[in-house]
DNA sequence: TATCCGTGGCG
DNA sequence: TCGCCAAGGAT
């Protein structure tokens, strides 16, 4: 005997107001969106650049970084002509910096396959580096109208309320309830205005931490609100251990110029240059530290010539306390002609104002501003060495 | 599927 | 100072 299909659980119970959430829902966002940078047009590449600066990243920091982007890069074709060191220059301080590499294959992908045109089908924009099942949907959807849902964290947390979900959002059965939700409320032919609706809902009034029920349009659907849940929803996921690190590093000083190195594609801050350096190990001291790492990195000898500056940084679960130092080379070799690179693609001498058009990741790019400021650095550079 | 990728703001 | 994030995707 055959297995009975299993039937896939309605996400919404059958008492829902679906009519009524939707028209309460277009209501509000009709006059409460917000005047954004990528809503004054539906041009598709800027609904796609402004998708991808925003993920995992929050509204008010990805504006600027858009409205500059677009006057270097007007469309698409300018984009995918680009060199990937400007492109990380622009994007530096955003962080993922993978989005922004995958950012410029996308492009070159549309002018090689799509000559220069942003695709207007799902799987050809899904099929995008850095595209994912949300982007994707919300791409679609704002730009082009088309029906399909846009599911991100905003959403999620939304009908984490509505449907009172005592489980993580993390969960895979969870993420797929909410998908499913989503698909049943979408009101067809009006997707564009419902998908962000959602989303500026989560940003505005369902919020992390501080629901505004009393001004939310929809509350009157929530079951969460209904059962007093609202702050226990939703349901946090245990978080790693942050794990605290003391990290040196070495800006090496030769003929008025300095050491900086480029880090490999595939490794924390992809592409972006730096200063040698590295973990201290137990016992180690930062000077020893970035002696060590400088050889180990470059196989150049240095001894450092004074602290620079120390700045916290962090990525992940990481909590970095960084230690920048001058350092010179030890006689008898040419920093120019001797390194031998491990932990880098590539190596430069550069004079210290050109290093302001280099991408760094934040905790380098806060150590070249200290060091430009540092009253040492001019007798430090036109010593001999 | 769990983990990895950044960052600056906020209470 | 510190914990907790905030509009995901790739592997």
């Amino acid at each position: 005997m055959a297995k009975a299909p299993v039937e896939a659980p309605a996400p919404l119970a059958g008492a829902f107001d679906v009519g009524g959430f939707r028209s309460e829902l277009l209501r509000w966002f009709n006059e409460n969106a917000r005047d954004l940078p990528w809503r004054k047009t539906l041009e598709p590449y800027h609904v796609w650049l402004s998708e991808i600066m925003l993920q995992q990243t929050q509204m008010d920091r990805a504006v600027s970084y858009f409205e500059r982007f677009l006057l270097r890069y007007p469309d698409i074709v300018s984009l995918a002509q680009a060199h990937e060191d400007e492109v990380l220059k622009l994007w530096e301080g955003l962080g993922y910096y993978t989005r922004a590499k995958n950012l410029l294959r996308a492009a070159r992908v549309v002018l090689k396959e799509h000559g220069g045109t942003f695709p207007a089908n799902f799987e050809a924009v899904r099929a995008l580096p850095g595209v994912g099942p949300y982007t994707a949907g919300a791409v679609m959807s704002v730009a082009y109208g088309a029906h399909r849902p846009a599911v991100d964290a905003n959403v999620e947390r939304v009908f984490s309320r509505v449907l009172d979900i005592d489980r993580p959002v993390s969960a895979p059965e969870v993420k797929r309830r909410i998908l499913a939700a989503a698909w049943e409320l979408l009101p067809p032919g009006e997707s564009r205005a419902f998908n962000q609706g959602l989303m500026e809902l989560g940003a505005l009034i369902c919020a992390p931490r501080s629901a505004e029920c009393q001004r939310c349009p929809v509350s009157r659907h929530c079951l969460a609100r209904a059962r007093g849940t609202v702050n226990l929803r939703p349901v946090p996921k245990p978080k790693p251990e942050v794990v605290r690190v003391d990290m040196a590093c070495g800006i090496l000083l030769t003929e008025g110029q300095v050491f900086i190195q480029k880090r490999r594609p595939n490794d924390v801050w992809p592409g972006l240059w730096e200063f040698p350096g590295g973990v201290l190990e137990p016992g180690e001291s930062p000077e020893e530290a970035m002696v060590r790492e400088f050889r180990e990195e470059t196989e150049l000898s240095v001894r450092p010539e004074g602290k620079i500056a120390v700045v916290r940084t962090s990525y992940t679960r990481y909590r970095i306390t960084l230690h920048g130092f001058f350092c010179r080379a030890e006689p008898g070799q040419d920093p120019k002609r001797d390194h031998r690179l491990h932990e880098a693609v590539e190596a430069r001498l550069v004079s210290p104002t050109d290093l302001l058009t280099f991408a760094f990741p934040s905790g380098h790019a806060r150590l070249t501003s200290r060091m430009l400021e540092d009253v040492r650095l001019q007798t430090l550079l036109s010593a001999v060495d």
